[in-house]
DNA sequence: ATGTCAAATGAATCAGTGC
DNA sequence: AGCACTGATTCATTTGACA
């Protein structure tokens, strides 16, 4: 971790200077919630003839798409500087913004790996009838570059979702009740997301220790759950007012003990097993060098151990996973899974239950 | 409807050139599903639309996006020629697509509705566990300009939604079992798009009789949907063999009765009221000038009819709808629901009640 | 305290017809 | 095209008043 680099603060000022003062490469991951342009066209009445209030701020408007994409492309570029090249960046919006910021992205050499949806349990509906409701908002999930290594605590995010893999669609509702800052019942900010979304973001793409910053921090909803998650965080803020909420708001988050912080990683997901490789097999004997494996339990397709772990078959010669995935014509897979040894009763069983026996052995971890 | 409209045939050939050969805003509705974007593919398509043989993995990833923006941007503005200035385009995509086609939409002046998710109750898991499942597809629902007149069947999508307005998540299946259209057991198109969406797509931005246009047919869903619902349909494409698939798939399509597409535009829709000014009710006799009205049956707010029709109350002098949008502070208001008369109990009773009278007199209306 | 009902409200590109 | 006039339209939650 850079050593000048300001954690767990709220810098005021613009998200673009203040961005390019900041050591490159040294930011794990940034959610960027900016200003959505909405263009509001003009009042807008409830049937019950109750006004809307409406998004009207001043830091909203842009005179133009290109004035907008001008600095759409100045904060994103910007971003990209401070980001390591193993981490990710998040992006919020709607339809009025995001398809020029999707665009640009991928404009800027970002890499897409997701864009998820966030279906809200209770939006607001379309009063006139005129169109469907806008019940969702969307966020965008890229690496840095295609093929960048990146994280995704995949068995966290299935533990939080019943143990099913989690999907591109999450449905939460907006932020509203007691924790929705208010200040004589009038919004402290006008577009304060809910924890909970963060909650899933910060879970699903970094790690305790992380430093997460948000170059449009608001009302510090980012800075909230980065703190009860144990990540570092960082905020760049503009209006002093927004400042004075989330500086008042973060001094009231208790941080979750470090193993909570660890356990919300890992989820409920089996204990991660720990990465052994396949000639510890032969270390420990429980294979020998010149024995045979077979493809899918087929005798028909035998391979030979090598002494130095790697298996041969038809003048291949590769890893127990590289060739499995050569034989499979060309889809990764999983070497544990596809090769069988013949036991002393000469069934043949899939390897991976060696691999188990010697995690089981609590001396058996390389 | 233009006389020289090829209606309910699968045109073959090029989509751009057949646009252009077509007569402009011929066209009500458009739905369009284009290729993904290429870099997937591994193919490059030059700006004229001809296609580059990639031999190698050499080419450029910028190169790339720019000559899908090119081959995007020529069918979207041929779309635009063809369509009517009341009709609106569909397009749908993923995450690939999707952002390069939202904001060239907008740079084309196109004008946001809605965008619409579709959320797939059987996506494809993500096998390796590196992302999140890719649960969903984006639409894109669009006007020719902003402030355009457009389609949009409120109450028949509310009825589809068990009376609840419909939101802009839709949750399908995939298109599979039965309705998938297979050829020994291969399917004979990779991305058939499930009847139920083009049921709902037309359902809410057309009518029986408009003309719908697919620029890329396929295996011919919108056709297919058109048809029952009594729309014209045009279809565009480029294979012959998905042209004999489309071909053989819409002979079998019985449409729904008049009466049932009808029904189905309209839903629960209460019945259209004729329009009737207020001042009938004067000329009617039902009531006198003089009399006075009381705003919301509070006798604290009385305003005294006018001859010709207008109320007045405190110096304001304004139809029956714009004096209740001025005393409700000034929102739209429907007069005939705001104002009370007294009847020959000394009873307060709305003055739609009137209107109702005058409307179920065969001969009453103006 | 507890229950019931009315009022308030949330990132919104929010009207249609006829002259 | 522009103007004047008519009149159709909302869901899930939370908050607060009041019994």
């Amino acid at each position: 971790m850079c050593a000048n680099l300001p954690l767990d603060q709220i810098l005021q000022g613009d998200c673009v200077e203040i961005l390019e003062r900041l050591p490159e490469k040294s930011v794990d991951l940034i959610f960027a919630d900016p200003p959505y342009n909405l263009q509001l066209q003009k009042e807008l009445w409830r049937p019950n003839q109750t006004r809307v209030d409406a998004v009207d701020d001043d830091w909203d408007h842009y005179d133009s798409l290109e004035a907008y994409d001008a600095f759409c492309r100045q904060w994103i570029a910007a971003c990209r500087r401070v980001l390591k090249d193993t981490g990710t960046l998040w992006v919020i919006g709607s339809y009025h913004n995001i398809f020029r910021i999707g665009a640009l992205l991928q404009d800027l050499g970002f890499w897409f790996l997701n864009d998820v949806i966030w279906i809200k349990t209770n939006p607001m509906p379309n009063f006139r009838g005129v169109r469907f409701t806008n019940a969702h908002e969307t966020l965008l999930w890229v690496s840095k570059f295609k093929g960048a290594r990146y994280t995704f605590n995949h068995h966290a995010l299935k533990a939080l979702n019943d143990d099913l893999q989690m999907r591109s669609d999450w449905l939460l509702p907006i932020c509203n009740g007691p924790e929705r800052i208010r200040h004589n019942g009038q919004k402290a900010h006008s577009t304060q997301k809910p924890e909970a979304l963060l909650y899933r973001v910060l879970t699903a793409a970094s790690c305790p220790g992380d430093v997460v910053l948000d170059p449009f921090f608001g009302s510090g909803t980012t800075g909230a759950v980065a703190k009860k998650l144990r990540r570092h965080w960082i905020g760049i803020e503009r209006e002093a007012e927004y400042i004075r909420v989330a500086e008042e708001r973060l001094a009231q988050v208790q941080p979750l003990s470090e193993e909570d912080a660890v356990y919300a990683l890992e989820g409920r997901a089996p204990a991660k097993t720990r990465r052994l490789p396949f000639g510890r097999l032969l270390e420990a004997g429980l294979l020998q060098p010149g024995q045979s494996l077979y493809y899918r339990g087929e005798r028909a397709q035998a391979a030979q151990v090598r002494a130095d772990g790697r298996l041969m078959l038809d003048g291949l010669c590769a890893s127990i996973h590289g060739l499995a995935s050569q034989l499979s014509g060309g889809a990764p897979a999983n070497g544990w899974l596809a090769w069988y040894y013949e036991d002393e009763n000469q069934r043949l069983c899939v390897i991976d239950e060696l691999r188990q026996r010697l995690l089981a052995d609590s001396h058996g971890a390389a």
